[in-house]
DNA sequence: AACATATGTAAGTCGGACTAACATTAAGGT
DNA sequence: ACCTTAATGTTAGTCCGACTTACATATGTT
């Protein structure tokens, strides 16, 4: 055959036009910044394995930062997977899936090091999470939706968000996966769960501590050494459960 | 006067020799460094403000890496005196202590963010910090000090070995600072300070966190907006109270 | 077939890191 | 004072990578 054999690969077959550059490129970027970094990463290495001359990405790009975007979604997807992979095969709301979903985003930060930096850095500016609104919306009680519903419905406006134009951010998508977890948890401990955001910020501070201190190799020279599974299990258990006993005595959060 | 007021000034007078080259360009750095970041940072844009050439640098740097991990040893030695300051108007070891060291962190970060980023990104390897062995040491009780006396001999150790030739990290004095709080915190509630590290660790984690989600506009576009200085009161009080309670029921960590 | 549009190339500009060869000054020994 | 030497500066380049302009080729609509 003549064609390429996926759309995206790089353009072997000495065509003029290569048929889906702007996938091979995206493809191609992936690879490039996982392995070398956002710094190292240079238009003429993703355009040289692309098999296309430096100039062709500005027909499907307006920039560099415009093509590290896309790779910043594709990345974002990535982890999104793995999250929703790892929350379905868990009873939600429990301290244990709580672990097990800050693991996750330890390990995902682990193993993809150089995607998970571009993720951080390259922040655009999402969409409105109004947690104050849809929690309103749930104790008014009139739609005779559960929590769950509303949140899934958010879930989806925001997917719906995120396939618009320019789509800013599916890091929100990943984060909307933890609010559900813990206004559950809070839920199920008889917690308002307007407190929600207070909560999961704090937890979702943990891990992305925990993540970044081990990239950064903060934790390399020191002993005994560090194991970041038992420090996202300690740091989950112990706040969670100071949590509940500080609600039990005051009553309040 | 015909002399440079300060040594470090830029090169004003006309003469051939700045006199102080090398401390120019560091300071020139620091400040070029904290509006345009480390990407937006330029040699030419120092040697400019120094007042020579864009070949000079070289004089004194090998290249522009050396010159950006003097400015992370300034970015260090600033951080390690605001803690030490704060710390010195607190009482050791407790939670109220703890908590605010880490917002001292956090707002540290928030008002000097690009200093930050280079300093978590442009690590080097640093002396080993053996709690293990220091911890040991303090068990056996022969030489009579106190755990904090250990302490702070580490403390001068890391000082020193900072002083010395390519001072690797004076992060390290930061970190011992949390690390004697948290030994205190730990002895004053009966557990056994070998488990430091496993505590300070997740702490580090917590505020580091909250930090970089800070800075990389992470709770841009949350409702109800969130506070970083209740992030950090909570997530300690939380973790520590929790902490306290598993060892009471528990007897161990 | 003719045209407009999409997508590619070639050849250049520009900025910034870095280098080689040369110039000036400071410091110290005679 | 004078000469030598090392330290520290300059000039004029190279190299690399982002980006642009003008031109070439393919695609698809009529």
């Amino acid at each position: 055959m003549t064609q390429n054999s996926t759309s995206a690969e790089a353009n072997t077959s000495g065509r003029y036009h290569h048929g889906d550059l702007r996938t091979a490129l995206i493809d191609a970027s992936v690879e490039l910044v996982s392995t070398a970094g956002a710094d190292g990463f240079t238009l003429k290495d993703a355009s040289r394995i692309a098999g296309v001359s430096v100039a062709a990405p500005y027909r499907h790009f307006s920039d560099k930062s415009e093509l590290l975007h896309e790779v910043t979604e594709v990345a974002f997807s990535k982890m999104g997977s793995l999250m929703r992979k790892n929350a379905a095969g868990q009873e939600l709301g429990t301290i244990e899936s709580i672990t097990a979903m800050g693991k996750t985003y330890v390990r995902f930060a682990s193993e993809n090091q150089q995607l998970f930096r571009l993720m951080c850095e390259n922040h655009r500016g999402g969409p409105d999470v109004n947690l104050e609104e849809i929690f309103k919306e749930h104790a008014s009680g009139q739609n005779g939706k559960t929590l769950i519903d509303l949140l899934e419905i958010k879930k989806h406006d925001i997917n719906n968000y995120a396939l618009a134009k320019n789509a800013p951010n599916k890091g929100i998508a990943c984060f909307s996966i933890l609010l559900k977890s813990v206004a559950t948890f809070l839920d199920r401990n008889g917690i308002d769960v307007q407190h929600t955001l207070k909560i999961a910020t704090p937890m979702w501070a943990i891990v992305h501590g925990t993540a970044f201190l081990l990239i950064d190799h903060k934790f390399q020279n020191l002993t005994p050494s560090i194991d970041t599974d038992d420090i996202v299990e300690r740091a989950t258990r112990y706040f969670l459960n100071g949590l509940l006993l500080e609600y039990k005595e005051t009553g309040h959060i």
